[in-house]
DNA sequence: ACAGCTTCAATTGTCTGACAAATGATTTTT
DNA sequence: AAAAATCATTTGTCAGACAATTGAAGCTGT
């Protein structure tokens, strides 16, 4: 078995302890995917603390995605295969929380959020598929409707930028980049979308889907620094008129 | 207080729910930075649940960083700040773990990395200050010492790497590369790095801090560019001799 | 032999009640 | 006034119990 009965230190938790001791496995790969670890009775003799205690460090690895539990007679806990989906709502929450925790101003969150994308679109610009090319285009036209709340509205802006990061075909970049996307989001929520910015948002997001069709990456680099420009002096106009 | 006496839902596991519930609170601000939580036998009440299953979703939260727990009169939990630092090692362990599980190939996740880095270049070469430069440096002149373990060779890659990440002086940059930087060292230790080729990373290196130094961002870039090549090079050689 | 039903055993989920350990506040003592 | 002892509160840990779930095993009727 893979715990041998060994003795904990002293000082930290021994939750926090047992739990260490299990990620350690999965990541060093003494536990695969998929493997099955011992009963929480087990793990309690094992590690000679009570049923609450390993139960609070199997919580613990749950609460990262590290394994699953399942009830009944074939039940316990399993290694979880992390998946590249499931990551991408921690590095949502965490990377919001972190900007709206540390005051990082609009400003800086926006030029890392650019700055990645810009990266993302030569590569786009050489693989993006039919159907990246197609969401593109849907949300514009969704972005172009008049009716829509702000909200809608940025949503639809997430969902067009995460499908240029998409088309470069790299997971690990559209992993990478959601976190930067998506967290941002709470941010131009604060700002209010005038139909007539709207028009300027969708010209650019039009310019950036061209240039991704024609396989045009300098032209679409291009059409991304003028938007971040243009976002950037929209949230200074929010600032500004909330200080009148 | 914020958490009303209110019925949860069924079917999902109690923790879950309260962890999902506190949780929101402090996304969505009703909990503030450092604001201390009602103690586990009040949330119990509130909840209208048992004491360990509070503590299963405190532990819960705990694993996320979200909140931190101290025992004694004036203890209980508190809602964290999330700092960058604390982020890091998240971004890490996750990386890490999806690169390994998901079989993600090589020159995936180099690609990946050195699209992010590049694009941190101009930035970094504008704004690097003399510290960065010397730890660039520093590193550089590390790698350059015979007698140094593969393992300590990619450690000070990825110090060096991280400083001219880190010279772009944009905190949300630096949290986002540190994923991308960090995760791929597991696969880079599977490389051994031979006298010449060690030599030829090390003059890249020197290139790379050249250019940094001279805010020369096109020269970075290529250089940086042609690091990626060489280390997807590097592997491909260890594949091809690992089949013989 | 096979499909459907019942029973069973293992496992996680939850509860109760208790005690230990830590720690700031309070009181007492010097 | 300073130091020491005490206290109250809160988290950490334990033991034991029962409920709920669920696949497996066994049984039954055809």
């Amino acid at each position: 078995m893979i715990f041998m009965k060994t003795e904990l230190e002293t000082k930290r938790e021994l939750s926090v302890q047992i739990a260490d001791a299990i990620r350690n496995a999965i990541i060093n790969g003494t536990l695969i995917v998929d493997e099955r670890l011992p009963s929480e009775a087990e793990l309690s003799d094992k590690f000679n603390v009570s049923r609450p205690t390993v139960r609070e460090a199997l919580k613990r690895l749950a609460a990262q995605n590290l394994i699953r539990t399942m009830r009944g007679a074939t039940g316990g806990a399993f290694v979880n295969r992390l998946r590249f989906e499931d990551a991408y709502g921690q590095q949502i929450t965490t990377s919001t929380l972190l900007l709206s925790m540390n005051e990082v101003d609009f400003e800086t969150a926006c030029e890392a959020r650019f700055t990645l994308e810009r990266a993302c679109a030569p590569l786009s610009a050489k693989r993006r598929t039919g159907e990246h090319l197609a969401t593109m285009r849907a949300e514009i036209h969704r972005q172009s409707q008049s009716g829509l709340s702000d909200e809608a509205f940025c949503a639809s802006d997430v969902a067009f930028h995460r499908a240029l990061v998409d088309g470069a075909g790299n997971p690990v970049l559209s992993y990478q980049l959601a976190g930067a996307v998506e967290a941002i989001e709470p941010l131009m929520n604060m700002i209010t979308f005038s139909a007539r910015s709207r028009e300027q948002i969708v010209a650019l997001h039009t310019e950036i889907a061209d240039a991704i069709e024609a396989g045009a990456a300098d032209q679409a680099e291009a059409a991304l620094k003028a938007l971040e420009k243009y976002t950037v002096a929209l949230a200074h106009d929010v600032a500004a008129r909330r200080r009148d």
